[in-house]
DNA sequence: CCAATACTCTAACACCCGTTAGAGTGTTGG
DNA sequence: CCAACACTCTAACGGGTGTTAGAGTATTGG
């Protein structure tokens, strides 16, 4: 029997499997679904220290699903292609379908109701595209530049408040940031009800918009 | 900040992950992507004791990734649902592109480049319905009552050389088993050619043929 | 060339997981 | 009701993993 050739494949799989065995480096993955960033970037944002980014990030290069670059002083690390990002898609959405803990959890912190677009995608990128919505991206503006959706503006959380007079008045604005986890667009959706527009927002980020074969587009390089 | 929420959500996609970060259990899932089997029938055809994979079988039910329906004596296991056997296949499309170990050994042991079929999907089933070529299913038979490709028919590897005559000469045959791990085609393969048959293979299984969409058929439950 | 910066590597600890043995549970045939 | 069967549960051991601290390495600005 071949029984050591086949584990050997199955051991390989299993490879991937241990890297995506750890909530660190998921949000490492989901992180990264958003473009390229350094070991510090991405350890502030996941609120962990260096170090431990540094660790997480090296099993994830062993298992070969990112890369890092050396750009002067820092290392920029990115996914090793956009299947990587579809794979981690595809596992939230299993978790999403299957753990009622997790389901829950959505409805309670991430969506509320009333907040969530019930509008398909497609139709959403309709009317985008005749001006009828405005979709602000809420995420940092370098996340933006590496990759967004069609039709949306750059509008980072962090200075909405400050650019307010740039939105249509009357017009119904969309938010969306980095996908179901990611909370600032529920911040967004609250900052701008409390000045009076009719603001929602989409579960969508830029990665589930691409693993469903919609179009994405990014900024030139800087 | 709602560092609390964030981390609760990604260490419940952490427990599918962890479910899929043993290349035993690995296998198990990749054996019930081909139909619903017994504690015993499994832990038999991954060549492991039956308790190890009772207590695999656990692990993968507390990720909800498979569930057990008593059946007599017997404990029948299912996937909970068909984007379990997509995850799969996701994870190790993922890894056959990244890891270069695998696709070395891949190339080695399995798909030995006379042997496979280069042909796409869509025009082999296509000349399966026409009747040009024969597609032969030489899983067990159960595997094939539970879910098979269309116009493909059941011709289990340990009896293929007795029913040769069912086989017509001279026509193509085509054959498949339960997908790129899987080392039965190749022994199927062989032996037809040692009777004189044109005959290849294709690596591809019904869970790979599902994820991509394309049909499956059943037969009725016994 | 030196100091500072950004990151990696090594070592060490506690904890978790895979595996096995042995006892326990539910089901069936006689 | 009992014996046989199929499987699960519990306990225990060794090896592997996450995390942190501290030393080491590559690169840059002065």
């Amino acid at each position: 029997m071949k029984r050591d050739a086949k584990d050997f494949l199955f051991e390989q799989v299993e490879r991937i499997g241990k890297a995506l065995a750890s909530s660190k480096r998921l949000e490492l993955l989901d992180l990264l679904s958003q473009g390229e960033m350094t070991v510090e970037v991405l350890a502030g944002k996941a609120a962990i220290d260096s170090k431990l980014a540094s660790a997480h990030l090296r099993a994830l290069k062993e298992a070969r699903l990112v890369e890092g670059v050396r750009k002067g002083r820092f290392i920029a690390y990115r996914l090793t292609g956009s299947d990587v990002s579809r794979l981690w898609v595809n596992l939230r959405t299993v978790a999403e379908a299957h753990l009622i803990e997790l389901q829950q959890a959505l409805e309670r912190i991430i969506a509320a109701p009333d907040r969530l677009t019930t509008e398909s995608r497609l139709s959403l990128l309709e009317r985008a595209r005749r001006g009828d919505v405005v979709v602000i991206d809420v995420r940092p503006e370098a996340e933006y530049r590496a990759g967004h959706l069609p039709f949306a503006r750059s509008m980072p959380l962090a200075e909405i408040e400050q650019r307010l007079a740039d939105l249509p008045a009357g017009k119904e604005v969309v938010a969306y940031c980095r996908g179901p986890f990611c909370l600032m667009s529920n911040e967004a959706v609250a900052l701008l009800r409390k000045y009076g527009f009719q603001a929602q927002k989409i579960a969508d980020g830029v990665a589930e918009w691409a693993a469903d074969g919609l179009p994405v587009e990014a900024a030139a390089a800087p």
